[in-house]
DNA sequence: CGTATCATTGAGCTTAGTCAAAAAGTGTGG
DNA sequence: CCACACTTTTTGACTAAGCTCAATGATACG
């Protein structure tokens, strides 16, 4: 059950970060081989065969689908805790690739994962736990998609960061997205992610420190949204 | 995939109906209740006790979401052979409600699936599967929703319903859906789902048949959907 | 046969997309 | 450490898409 520190792939240097981590998986850390990843790199890729299932140990990740047009959209966001790569098929249904600089990602076997699985019911359990995760994680996204206007996206995105990224702290969020990678994850253009969340802090429902920090100013006024969103004349 | 269209809906024998069916879970009909349900009758309530999950037998099925403003949207489309009511807690996290009158619903007691499946590795694997089904139709929803125009919107889904409501025939579609669901579904409102159905049919790429009913006819112009949907000038 | 729901169409207005350019970071190599 | 190139972010002006309000047709159902 413990894993020693003298299997990784790479270096061992970063399996103290894995075992540091609860997670549903736990048994299986000895199996895992952990990976460090530069910013735009892929971690598995779209049709690729699905070998692997992976966990974010530290950083970020996006699940990406290029259009017909160009365009890109990503259709889930993986933080450190979030499982990734499982899939009915033998292939991956999309490409995720490493968000921010150094992230860290540990996999493992998927054969493996799901024969062992076969033999422990408390294994497959956690992993229907964890298909149930992204769903959730899927509808979460679905609910924010649904919202009427820009502002109100950005600011429902900012709330569920703030709620996934807590460290304690949840009024203060440092994104690891750029405004492209939110504008594609909310499905809106960029300028209009720059505009709205100028406008929330033009209004003190936020205050931004650089780009990528954000203070939860009037967290009301994000949840409410729509009062927030509707000028009153 | 052959719906049982010469179901007894009127008759109370709705156990053929279930059993005419290869689903993942067919180990387990007979610990199955079948009920039909009238239009627009809550199936599971969110926040009510997760007792079972449920099967789609017949019909189809909304899964809903109620915002603070009012506007409700719809976050799941459940339709013949699709389970529902899975989740990791011990609530429902959103209601259903049937669509369309009849919708049969088979029903089986959560608890006692879930500790068949820790002595059936074989029914593990399909719990997991059926999981993994239900966060491929919530991935299918995000990139709808996250296409540009509101024409692109309603003709990918016109195509996900040709595909998922396939009796042979994918040219011909039988929405269960009215407008509102419709637009609940694509998040937009229902004078626009109208308006793209017009001009859908205006420019001859699908032909309706009563409000219900719609024939693809030029597939390709749908698929692009880019092109249909940019005015050359 | 009337009534309620659903569907379509129109007009005006707001929002967000596009194109364009400036400003602010970021990193690299000299 | 600075200069330079590159990326990211912000802002502006214009345009077009979709929402809202409103009214009219069409369907289904008792």
């Amino acid at each position: 059950m413990r894993a020693n520190t003298t299997t990784s792939a790479i270096t061992g240097d970063y399996r103290h970060a894995l075992e540091a981590r609860a997670h549903p998986l736990k048994s299986l850390d000895t199996l895992a081989m952990i990976r460090p990843c530069h910013r735009s790199q892929e971690i598995c890729s779209q049709d690729g065969p699905a070998e692997y299932v992976y966990y974010v140990v530290f950083g970020a990740a996006r699940r990406c689908v290029l259009r017909a047009d160009g365009r890109r959209q990503i259709v889930d966001l993986l933080l450190p805790g979030n499982f990734f790569g499982f899939t009915g098929g033998d292939a991956y249904d999309s490409s995720v690739e490493a968000v921010s600089e150094g992230t860290l990602v540990a996999r493992y076997p998927r054969r493996r994962v799901e024969a062992l699985a076969d033999a422990d019911p408390e294994l497959a359990r956690e992993l229907r736990q964890v298909a149930l995760d992204a769903l959730s994680r899927s509808r979460a996204q679905l609910l924010i998609l649904g919202r009427v206007t820009a502002v109100e996206k950005v600011g429902s995105f900012i709330l569920e960061m703030a709620a996934r990224l807590s460290d304690g702290n949840t009024d203060r969020v440092v994104l690891p997205l750029s405004r492209y990678d939110i504008a594609d994850y909310l499905a809106v253009s960029v300028e209009t992610v720059s505009r709205s969340l100028t406008d929330l802090r033009n209004r003190g429902v936020i205050a931004l420190s650089g780009t990528r920090t954000i203070r939860i100013v009037d967290r009301d006024a994000l949840e409410e949204g729509e009062r927030a969103g509707t000028r009153l004349h």
